[in-house]
DNA sequence: CACTTGTCTGGGAGCGCTCCCACGCAATAT
DNA sequence: ATATTGCGTGGGAGCGCTCCCAGACAAGTG
């Protein structure tokens, strides 16, 4: 049996209105009263029914999170379990739910709109990077839902919160450089996502703060995957790097086992440096040296930017770009130490 | 500016019971009425406010995924990635929403049962394994919500859908036994989680048709993460096993790692054997051989079983054990083949 | 003493929907 | 011809809540 605001109000013997008042806190409401409606509450557990309470707010304090299709490393990449991690707490110490949109296809996707968004389910949406010119996002933003991406996209005039993956990247090919290498290659993530974009083009800046320049056939590319990695390092053996810059740990993964497949031995041969510093990247050997990327707090950032986008203390578009950090390991053979063991 | 069944009808010249007769499939409404309103419906883009149908309905539409506190390991086995992929899709399959939460700490917990369960935001749960004498468990089942577990609880009375862990153990025993190894060692998963405790009295019980019996200097346990496999394999070294079941995948990728820094090869000096047969069980150098569990498919049951239990069609409790199979690789040394690759 | 001010409380209205009942009208039975 | 059935439709009621307005009463003011 589902108890109304009526019953309490019965039972600590006032009306409904004044128990709406206790238990929104609108004040003006006399202390032994007040003690008496929290009493019958706490003794009936009763809680307000939601449906009821966002017909008439027009809140529901669910909040969506969606990751498109086209993700399929989600099952691979610890990157999403973070990710998801960070969301959630920020959404539980805010009294927000969260609702999970994985889509498997264009046409689940489509649904998103009538079901959940036209239905006035959700409060906000926070949607994951995807490819450039993703359809979903042109189709969602065009509407009043308030909407904050995880990642930067190709589109002007959307919030988004995103790590510096330009600076990381700038970052790995200095290190590198200033290790002495002199053949640095890159197995980058894919172009048409802008996290590749991004690292390959900062890798490439930074190399050339030090004078370099990324020669072609030490160029080759990835999906995420370690598959992807391990093929991609086959790729690049043959035209002998000393280093390489790997776009993703997941990736490096791959990459390491090619190497280790080919009698070639890391770091003494060759540097493999990689991109994001989570768990995997600590259970390799060598261990990765990596740019590690803050995923939970990331997350986290993403709930208060759009919890403000949906109180109305934040206007539309916000941006909030992340710093990471270098975490030396054993993989590019160190020889200077800019950080500490930094945490996964 | 959100649109009502009233605007509805006034643009398709009906009343709002009408549009909602349309909306609702119940017939007894004339095919070009239907057909004039079905026609604003799609012109308009107009979707039922979901507040208001389950204010009267009583029934949202949500589910809600529950992945207690005390499942550390969600951030490094990619189990709970798959899991969530099979029920995120079984969920869109059958028009229901998916809730996710994930607890931290015990507190957090607590807050689960006012906030979604007692004001009627979800129509059902769906709550993975814990440990046994789980009080959230406890706690909830008293109410009149749906509940249905992934994994098999300590109690009775409750649905689950799980995989079959007992009988996976006792095929992992046959299969080492019948390749001839002598000293079959175990590293177990805890024993206060019934999927360690049934995979271990499974292999025990395997063994047994063999007559073998685990001597207690080859068990070791750990908690599920590749670290402990790690240091439960070191604990095992010095016994000299022949053949070693790990009672998951990730542990099994720490006891490889501290096999390959001892120098000890697999599987020419020791046999290692996996549970779970996700993605990074081929990931490994030598391939595991492992017990492969539908974890996609027991997602996508629990939410079929839960749907039942909603709407009335099944009555509690339902149980469902899934079928594990050997998938044989290389971490064995392979001798016989049982079935062809599995997919991950 | 009437008058204003303020605090606290109760009840009406209405959020958008579904359900139910009643009504109009055509087709069939008497 | 009137009485009966039936289908298709419209409108009232109500789900549980929040908001707003008005009333009751106590306290302060002239």
């Amino acid at each position: 049996m589902q108890l109304t605001l009526q019953d309490i109000g019965r039972l600590a013997g006032v009306s409904r209105s004044t128990v709406s008042r206790v238990i929104n806190e609108h004040a003006s409401v006399s202390p032994d009263v007040r003690a008496r409606v929290l009493e019958v509450i706490e003794r009936t557990g009763y809680a307000p029914n939601l449906a009821a309470r966002s017909l008439v707010s027009g809140k529901s304090g669910v909040i969506g999170l969606v990751i498109p299709s086209r993700v399929h490393s989600l099952f691979e990449d610890p990157y999403f379990s973070r990710l998801i991690g960070g969301i959630s707490s920020a959404a539980n110490e805010s009294g927000k739910t969260l609702s999970l949109f994985l889509f498997q296809n264009e046409a689940e996707e489509a649904a998103l709109y009538p079901r959940v968004v036209a239905s006035r389910f959700l409060d906000g949406l926070i949607i994951t990077a995807t490819r450039m010119a993703d359809p979903l996002v042109a189709r969602i933003n065009t509407d009043e839902v308030p909407i904050v991406m995880v990642g930067r996209p190709d589109v002007e005039g959307i919030s988004y919160v995103d790590a510096d993956n330009r600076g990381g990247g700038h970052q790995a090919a200095t290190h590198l450089a200033d290790l002495g290498h002199q053949r640095i290659g890159i197995i980058a993530a894919p172009d048409n996502t802008t996290a590749g974009l991004d690292r390959t083009n900062g890798f490439i800046e930074g190399l050339a703060t030090r004078g370099r320049a990324l020669h072609p056939s030490l160029r080759a590319e990835g999906d995420f995957s370690a598959a992807s990695g391990y093929a991609a390092m086959q790729q690049l053996i043959p035209n002998s790097p000393d280093a390489v810059f790997v776009a993703s740990d997941t990736m490096a993964i791959g990459a390491l086992r090619a190497l280790r497949e080919r009698g070639i031995r890391v770091p003494e041969d060759v540097a493999v440096m990689g991109f994001d510093g989570l768990a995997p990247s600590t259970a390799t050997t060598p261990r990765l040296t990596t740019m590690h990327q803050p995923v939970t707090d990331t997350g986290r950032r993403a709930v208060r930017v759009l919890d403000g986008l949906v109180n109305g203390t934040l206007r539309s578009p916000v941006t909030e770009i992340l710093p990471v950090d270098l975490v030396v390991r054993e993989s590019c053979g160190t020889s200077i130490r800019t950080t500490t063991e930094a945490p996964v």
